[in-house]
DNA sequence: TAGGCCATCTGGTCCT
DNA sequence: AGGACCAGATGGCCTA
């Protein structure tokens, strides 16, 4: 790791020794951080590994006089982001010991001889502070014990336990986004979505259905497609494209990776939006995730039209929901999530794209309402349910499956 | 070979 | 004190 020389350098405790600090060190540091000072170089721009006399004398008094001991008004410019006061204060021999330790083919030979140097100069003033002015022994409080062979195991096992619990809060939020995977409209497991990409996907998707919910009205295909394919890059927009069935060249991308097409965007007609962009999800000013984005509109559930699709993926066959998660609903405007729904919630509902010559198509074909423009020349059906539903439950439902 | 994506390790911070 | 969460660093793998 990088930083972590510097970080462990600049460690020290305001416990034990670092409580007397003799006054030539004290003037010490103070001439560094002139030197710093006149240097114009901020603490934040300091070289992660560095090399040379001027930093490692400045990095090793630095340490050495402990910034603690000076007032705060002086020693605040050392107390800045990542240069000491954040810091926990660890001794400075222990926390080299045990950079050492865990690193201790360290390869920067710079940093090594610093740490020498530094070791020296310790031994050298602990002989140095054991008598004050008057040659006298001074008094000191208890000295913090160097962390036995004991201590460093144990902190070793709980590093270790750290990381394990890491790897397996990282394999829970992977597994997470794997269902995620599996519920947004494009689903391989032999081609996976990118995970960025898979939240950029399922946001849209979100957009897309909440649109068309709140519309009461037939989505126009395309334009729910591109509005998947927003922000997308355009590997993953030919991904989705291709799961569809659809050809990419019905997008033109811009030079930002917003998905364009080349006339008006139907959605759009569709969907007028006094005074905000129907066409764009959320937060594709940027073509990312974005955290600012426009919260979600208030929508009323119309209860006119109904559309629910059917998983588009070819790969999939059947949406694959593993009965835990469920999307996202929008009941009279408030959006949320329901995980506890039994498995065969909605049973019978369909919602995406029906993909052409998926099995079941034919069984659906009797039902198919929605075809797509000539223009399109889309391969694929769009399936509506010819009823409506009957409470927020089969709506629930639908979504559900 | 550069760049993207990912898993893992690690230390810091916050919370219980 | 210990766990959860987070972000930075790093190295491996893959692909254009």
């Amino acid at each position: 790791m990088g930083t972590r020389g510097w970080h462990e350098c600049h460690s020290s405790k305001r416990e034990g020794r670092g409580e007397q600090i003799s006054a030539r060190r004290r003037e010490e540091a103070a001439q560094v951080l002139a030197l710093f000072q006149s240097r114009g170089l901020q603490e934040k721009k300091l070289p992660q590994r560095f090399s040379g006399d001027i930093w490692d004398h400045a990095r090793c008094t630095l340490t050495r006089a402990n910034m603690l001991t000076l007032p705060f008004e002086e020693s605040r410019v050392m107390c800045e982001p990542r240069f000491g006061a954040n810091y926990p204060r660890e001794s400075l021999p222990e926390s080299l010991e045990q950079g050492r330790q865990r690193n201790p083919e360290r390869s920067n030979p710079d940093m090594r001889e610093v740490e020498d140097d530094i070791s020296e100069r310790e031994e050298e003033d602990d002989r140095e502070d054991d008598q004050d002015e008057d040659g006298l022994p001074k008094k000191r409080g208890p000295r913090k014990k160097k962390p036995g062979k004991e201590q460093n195991d144990r902190a070793k096992l709980r590093r270790q336990e750290a990381n394990a619990r890491e790897r397996s809060r990282m394999h829970g939020l992977n597994a997470a986004l794997e269902s995620l995977r599996k519920v947004v409209p494009c689903y391989s497991k032999t081609q996976k979505l990118s995970k960025i990409e898979t939240l950029r996907l399922a946001k849209n998707y979100i957009w897309a259905l909440s649109e068309t919910l709140s519309a009461g009205k037939r989505p126009d295909l395309l334009a729910f497609v591109q509005t998947l394919c927003k922000g997308l890059s355009q590997p993953t927009t030919n991904l989705v494209a291709g799961c569809l069935q659809l050809n990419a060249r019905n997008f033109l991308t811009d030079h930002n990776g917003e998905v364009m097409f080349s006339s008006r965007s139907t959605y759009e007609a569709m969907y007028p939006y006094p005074g905000s962009d129907m066409s764009s999800p959320p937060g594709h000013s940027g073509g990312g995730l974005d955290t600012g984005a426009k919260p979600f509109r208030h929508y009323g559930y119309s209860g006119a039209y109904e559309p629910y699709f059917e998983n588009p993926s070819p790969e999939s066959g059947s949406p694959h929901f593993d009965g835990q998660m469920s999307p996202p609903m929008n009941f009279n405007g408030i959006f949320s999530l329901k995980h506890d729904e039994p498995p065969e919630y909605g049973k019978g509902g369909h919602y995406g794209v029906r993909y052409c010559g998926a099995p079941g198509r034919a069984a659906l074909a009797h039902n198919s309402m929605y075809r797509v423009s000539p223009e399109a020349r889309f391969p694929y059906d769009l399936h509506v349910r010819s009823q409506s539903f009957q409470a927020q439950g089969e709506v629930n439902g639908s979504f559900h499956n």
